[in-house]
RNA sequence: GGGGGGGUGCCCGAGUGGCCAAAGGGAGCAGACUGUAAAUCUGUCGGCGCAGCCUACGGAGGUUCAAAUCCUCCCCCCCCCA
């Protein structure tokens, strides 16, 4: 038994059911679902970024989904700001907080004491994109390996978006972009119980390929909703520009294509369907990663069954990690 | 029936005598990841008892020291004429 309660995570990779059975477990806690996933934070995609059905939503709060605007752009950092004090909030209201998502670094960045690197000034960032169009990543990277070699042996001289992150860091603040070691750390902000649900490659892959038609369907109407509320200006800019935000979901730029007329439908879904498979084991190597996460494989399994065994788990504290222990 | 084009590794596709287990891309697999993370990047990618060997470029023969590449016959696909 575990008086104090605790942090329950669940994770999985997309498709697995985390949200069903986040639902189910939510009713058994008599707690609500606080999200952890970077593109559900977006408003206007619900079909494009899987989330929670209205019914899912009424029968249990969902917080921290579609509560950004669609131009905007999140981060890791800003998530952890706005997770933290929900989670903190449950724990001490209900006993436990129960945190469903997919993105690996927002659940380290709530769940854990990360030691996030301040944000800058986005001019900066936006003068270092334009540098890296211009002179090539291997700019960047022979100035970061001036600045913070460490940083740049470790990022390699092809990972634009890494480069400018460090550089933009190293550059503004002084401060070094390497030497923290906290991301795999098993250190939790509370006692932590985190559950990933899985299934065996070939039925998650099924289940990915026979949803994705509905996903291009139902996002390609979202698209052209998002699309028709910017000018033509935007809109052009938008296709060239680096991704960002909701544009850097899985499918928004194949389904563009689509709307835009420049691909065939099946094209479109083969993409996506491929890019989804890529993601899930991303996230399954996350998972791996983790090592803490108790393993449940979901295959045959009802969300309930699947909630209550959670739920026993939690109860019984055995692999709920306190803050500091290994 | 006549003329033309083509069949290459899981898929697409380059390769026209040796430097070819075969460019490139995709898929697949493994990994990295600290304010863009559903992003971005890396490695791997016929088999094996792996400094070598085996199997492989539609099939069967042949030419050659040497063939995915040349010749013969056969099978299949596409286009045009009939």
């Amino acid at each position: 038994m575990n008086p104090g309660g605790a942090v329950i995570g669940l994770l999985g990779p997309t498709g697995v059911g985390k949200t069903s059975v986040g639902v189910e477990l939510a009713g058994r806690l008599r707690a609500r679902v606080i999200s952890c996933d970077s593109m559900q934070l977006y408003r206007g995609f619900p079909i494009l970024t899987n989330q929670p059905t209205p019914e899912e939503r009424a029968a249990v709060t969902h917080e921290l989904v579609g509560i950004v605007e669609p131009g905007g752009c999140f981060s890791a950092a800003q998530y952890a700001a706005v997770a933290r004090p929900l989670i903190d909030e449950d724990l001490a209201r209900w006993g436990w907080a129960l945190v469903v998502g997919g993105t690996g670094l927002y659940f380290r960045a709530a769940v854990a004491p990360l030691d996030m690197a301040p944000a800058v000034d986005p001019e900066v960032r936006r003068r270092l994109e334009q540098r890296a169009v211009q002179q090539g990543a291997a700019a960047l990277y022979a100035e970061l390996s001036r600045l913070d070699p460490e940083a740049a042996a470790a990022i390699g001289p092809h990972n634009t978006r890494r480069l400018v992150r460090a550089l933009e860091v190293v550059v503004s603040g002084g401060t070094a972009w390497s030497g923290r070691g906290d991301l795999w750390e098993p250190a939790y902000r509370h006692p932590t119980l985190t559950v990933g649900l899985t299934l065996e490659r070939e039925e998650l892959y099924r289940r990915i390929d026979a949803r994705t038609p509905g996903i291009i369907v139902g996002g390609a109407e979202e698209v052209r909703r998002h699309l028709e509320g910017l000018t033509s200006e935007e809109s052009a800019e938008e296709r060239e520009a680096p991704r960002a935000g909701i544009e850097s979901a899985i499918g928004y730029r194949e389904i563009r294509r689509y709307v835009d007329g420049r691909q065939g439908f099946d094209e479109t879904v083969t993409q996506v369907a491929a890019a989804t498979r890529r993601y899930a084991r991303r996230q399954l190597t996350w998972l791996r990663k983790l090592g803490d996460a108790v393993i449940i494989d979901v295959h045959d399994r009802a969300p309930g069954e699947v909630a209550d065994q959670i739920l026993a788990l939690a109860l019984s504290g055995e692999h709920t990690k306190e803050p500091r222990q290994g």
